[in-house]
DNA sequence: CTTTTTATTGTCACTGATGACAACATACGC
DNA sequence: GCGTATGTTGTCATCAGTGACAATAAAAAG
């Protein structure tokens, strides 16, 4: 009896709006308003259905945490879990605001104190799916090893996509790309002059 | 004639209490009155020094600009200097609430867009510091390897800065360190069992 | 002591964002 | 048509942050 309710399908909508706002604004800039402009729905509307600030903004990193924690360790057909990593990691196709609102996560979580610890689940769940990759791609490779390339991968990718959302020529790319396959243990595309591991 | 200005003394005085409320509270979280509390004066006070917000903001990018933009190539004694780079970048010891603060430019500089270009003015004068020291102290390195070589230590110098930020433990540092030390051409110090460029 | 320059304090209106809540509208089962 | 649960709109007080400016206090020169 009732109403229909549209609870899931608006609670979609304004989490997407969200993730728009954090990409646009930054983890502090963006406000119930501007999402709510960005949905199309009217602040109370947004209240409505997600409660204050502070919910959405939990409901929103449960969600990509949840839609993105174990992406990197997702199953892809035959392919070599490496080459996966490497592609979702590097390519342009990824879900770039997604990467985008994870780091402005992460950035905003250097002063906040209550994100510190989700922080770290999000780096240390990434850091293990990439572990696991290559150690499943490199056999003879220790777990320490793996480790510290998972570790130098990752550092790799953030300070990658950050330094591309800042608008750098793409020059640069290929230098990351050869070390990022050096790193995961897959050979060199293209035969450069400089030698695999500089 | 007329009361001595202290307009010197307190301006220094307020840009170091900025410095300190970014790292506290983030880009864009920072405000007059935080910057007042901190330095101990009144909000008007701050207004009649510095000026605005804007105005505030633009002198402490201004002021940590010219403090830090040429550190890295700066002389030091006869000491090689892409050790001296390595030291600058990675130590401990290192002023860390400068680090902070850039690294907190950098990052909100992803959705201002009037602060893109300084971002990437920034960025650019430490890659090309860092290059020079790798060029001097290994002259056999083309330009191009030279490049890919500083863009990708700087990359794992400021994703290891943030990472140390959020608390991480630290052993993963000697992973970072160890391909530190090889990008930049210096020998490792502790023979690991972990090949160099690994 | 007076003038002048600057420091310092205090107050005002304005804006953007928020939380709370009342009021109205709509769709479903019966 | 009626009851009911939900969607939807609108309004209110409040709060933090800001910019502008008036008013007062202090220190130097003459």
């Amino acid at each position: 009896m009732g109403r229909p309710s549209k609870a899931a399908e608006r609670t979609e909508q304004i989490l997407d709006a969200v993730g728009r706002c954090i990409v646009r604004y930054g983890m502090d800039g963006w406000t119930l308003e501007r999402v709510a402009k960005e949905a199309d729905l009217s602040r109370s509307l947004v209240r409505h259905f997600v409660g204050n600030r502070d919910e959405l903004s939990a409901l929103f990193r449960e969600r990509i945490l949840t839609r993105y924690g174990d992406m990197l360790g997702a199953d892809d057909g035959g392919r070599p879990p490496t080459e996966v990593v490497l592609e979702k990691l590097f390519s342009p196709s990824a879900n770039l605001d997604d990467y985008a609102a994870i780091d402005a996560i992460l950035a905003s979580a250097r002063y906040q104190d209550g994100l510190r610890e989700e922080a770290r689940d999000i780096y240390l769940r990434l850091e293990a799916a990439i572990a696991r990759a290559m150690a499943h791609d490199n056999p003879g490779w220790g777990a320490q090893r793996v480790q510290g390339r998972a570790h130098r991968l990752l550092l790799l990718a953030f300070g990658h996509w950050s330094m591309t959302s800042l608008g750098f020529p793409a020059d640069r790319t290929e230098h990351v790309l050869t070390a990022a396959r050096e790193l995961l243990g897959l050979p060199q595309n293209t035969p450069s002059h400089e030698e695999p591991c500089g």
